[in-house]
Order: C-alpha cells, then sequence, then structure tokens
DNA sequence: CGCGACGTTGATTTGCCTCAACGATTGTGG
DNA sequence: CCACAATCGTTGAGGCAAATCAACGTCGCG
C-alpha cells in the first residue's frame, strides 16, 4: 500500500529509517467510490491527497453551472485546492472520484508541519511545484494559442492512459469545449484515416 | 539598491548576518534598456531575475509569429524560462523589457547550488511556487470560461499598476485576445460610462 | 522630416457554442 | 428480471464571440 509512494519520495530525497517512520505515520489510507466526493466547494480542504489507485478530479463550477476541470489525478500524483490547504480558506474547487479509487491523504495540520519535522520535504515539495509550474505555464500558453482540435491531440498523445478511462465529455471540460464540439473533432479525425 | 530583495526575503524567512552576505554575494545587479532582451527563445536561461526597478515580459512566439505573453514582472516579482533554468534545456520564452530596468540576478549554478547552501531558501521558493501555483490555476479557468471583457477588467482591476505602464496590445496578447478586439471592448466600456 | 510603434474602426469570416433531438449503455429499485 | 432513469456520445441547425484583413490617424523619435 504504501510502497508507490515510498518510491515516489526516493525520486525526489533520500529518507533515514526515522524519517521514513514519522512520514509513514502521518499517511491516512482512504477509499473513494466512483463519484463520491472527496472535497466539495465552500469547504475547507482539509487534505494533501496522493492517489495510489484510481483517479480523482479537480473541478470548478461556474455560476452558469457549467463545470471546468483542472486537473486529473491518477497513480502516483497529487491533488488538493492549494489555496484553501494553505490558508484555510473555503475551497473554489471541487474533488471527486472518476473511478473507484485508494488514496494515502495527509491532514492540513501534519503537512504544514511536515517541512518544519522533516526539511527535506522542503527539496521535494519545492521540484514538484516546479514542475508543475512549467506544465502550467505550457497549459496557458496553449490554451491561448492553439486551436480545440490540436489540444486534443496533444492531449492524447500526452495522457494516453487517462483518455481511456475518463469520459469524453470530461476531457472535453478539461480542454476547455463543449462535448459536441469534441465529438464533432474526433468525427473528422475518424473520416480522414 | 539591495533593500527590496531582503524585504521580499524577509516576509517569508529569517536570515542571519552570515547568511545575508552569502545571499547577497551571489545577487548581480544590471541594467537593461526599452526592448533590450534578457532571454532569448532557444538559448538557455543563465538566471533567475528579480525586478528591482522597471517592467519585464516573459512571451512565447508561436509557428504563425504571433506572441503570448505569458507573464509581467514589475518591482518585486521574479522571472525566468523555469524549465531552462532547472534542466539547463533551450528555453522557450523571450523575455525582454518593456521599459528601462533594474534586476538582480542569480546565476543558474549559484541558483541551483543555493537551496543546499542555504537551506531556509527551500521554504522561501517553496511558498513562492505554491502562490504561484494557485494563481496558473485561476488563470488557466478564467481563460475557459470568462469572456474577453471580463478578462479585462479583472486584470485592471488587479494589476492596475501594470495596465498604465504597458501598451494596450501587449496586454491583449497577456488575456488572449487580439489587440482590435481589446480596442473594440474599450470603446464599448467608455460609450456606456 | 520620415519611419516605426501604437491604437482605432469597419467589413467580413470563422471557430466554437447553444439548443434540441436522438440512440446506446449502464445501473438501479421494485 | 424487467422498467425506467440517468449517463454518455452523436448529429444537425442556427447563432455569436472573437479573429482576420485592411485602412487610417497619431505620436514619439532618430
Amino acid at each position: 500500500m504504501s510502497q508507490p509512494i515510498l518510491d515516489y519520495v526516493a525520486r525526489y530525497i533520500q529518507l533515514d529509517e526515522d524519517e521514513k517512520k514519522i512520514f509513514l505515520s502521518i499517511l491516512r489510507p482512504r477509499k473513494y467510490l466512483k463519484r463520491q466526493f472527496v472535497l466539495q466547494a465552500g469547504d475547507e480542504c482539509r487534505y494533501e491527497t496522493y492517489v495510489v489507485k484510481g483517479c480523482l478530479k479537480a473541478y470548478f463550477v461556474d455560476p452558469d453551472g457549467n463545470s471546468h476541470i483542472v486537473q486529473f489525478a491518477v497513480e502516483d500524483w497529487w491533488i488538493s485546492d492549494m489555496d484553501s490547504l494553505m490558508n484555510g480558506t473555503p475551497s473554489t474547487f471541487n474533488i471527486d472520484a472518476v473511478e473507484d479509487t485508494e488514496v494515502l491523504q495527509i491532514d492540513r495540520n501534519d503537512f504544514n508541519n511536515l517541512f518544519a519535522r522533516l526539511p527535506k520535504f522542503n527539496t521535494m515539495y519545492r521540484m514538484m511545484l516546479m514542475k508543475a509550474f512549467v506544465s502550467h505555464q505550457r497549459r496557458i500558453v496553449d490554451n491561448l494559442c492553439k486551436p480545440a482540435k490540436e489540444r486534443y491531440l496533444d492531449f492524447i498523445a500526452r495522457y494516453r492512459n487517462i483518455e481511456q478511462r475518463v469520459p469524453q465529455h470530461q476531457i472535453a471540460s478539461y480542454l476547455g469545449m463543449t462535448p459536441e464540439f469534441l465529438s464533432q473533432i474526433r468525427r473528422k479525425l475518424a473520416d480522414q484515416s
């Protein structure tokens, strides 16, 4: 159960046995059923969540009721409402399960103390955030300058494993287009091949 | 010259005199003239750059030759091509000066060593990145679900100081619309008030 | 002066959305 | 085990937000 996350951590930092013990002690395993909420917008985000098996998604529901997916998290990914987790403000995103999912969670207090107790985690988290920074910037640029068809092709090239596990209309939401339009794009691609 | 950056750092971490000395020793002051390049796409990003006075911008030029501004950096902001800075890969962004600008720069090697030499900086940088993470996510969502007019109004509300220093077509680029369309939006706003 | 950067305006086009209707599945309670 | 609802994808007609293209006026500056 905890081996994947230890491997994950080991890619960034080396822990001694004591540190491993402390780290493992703050992880709480939990399961979510498909469609079950991990976090509802407006609530305080109480956990940083690591996905062991399954798939979660974070999404924003705008005033018109349309929902916009900001992140998928499959195996070996982390997900949370960072703003709420840092500051205790009400979260703006919902997080729920795309399929039945097993996670390991770190409580908000433990998370905020973690960096003082085990300073090495500063390094790991900083490096994770730097990678996220880069991919966020790329996503912003791509959304600005690439047409819908190209964004779709990029997505399936990069996340082939996600594409097959998530309903098509959710991919459309992630890519910033309507499900009808994505359907149209796929038809044209199928016709010409 | 260095006081602003010390104040900046002090908002996140407390340095003793030795640490201050080390930190200051890796900062290189430099001036850029309006329109001068700080970094050209394809080159290796050699510096993390802190703006003391003036304004820089980072932008991506797409295959059609259109440029898309990903970030402005005015006083007290940092700017770089993070991917290139981390990994030494060719940068995808250009960075240049919107106006005459004074900066403090940290060389790529010093930057990568900084966290080992002065571990406190892990904490500071992690916290900076967490804030950036949140604002990137918000920008992604806003670009997906807000119409152009609203994005413009949000921008001038949040960055009134930037709006007055940067040519209008660059703001349009940052907001992901054409300069013609932004001009139209502004006319309508002016008419009805 | 003359050129380049900047903003504006209008005509036209287009990428994508809206709305509505329709099968195919899946799942679920009676 | 069936009936009915919910979820999901598809298709087409029509509409709109924003892009494109082209022309023009202004300003600052070498």
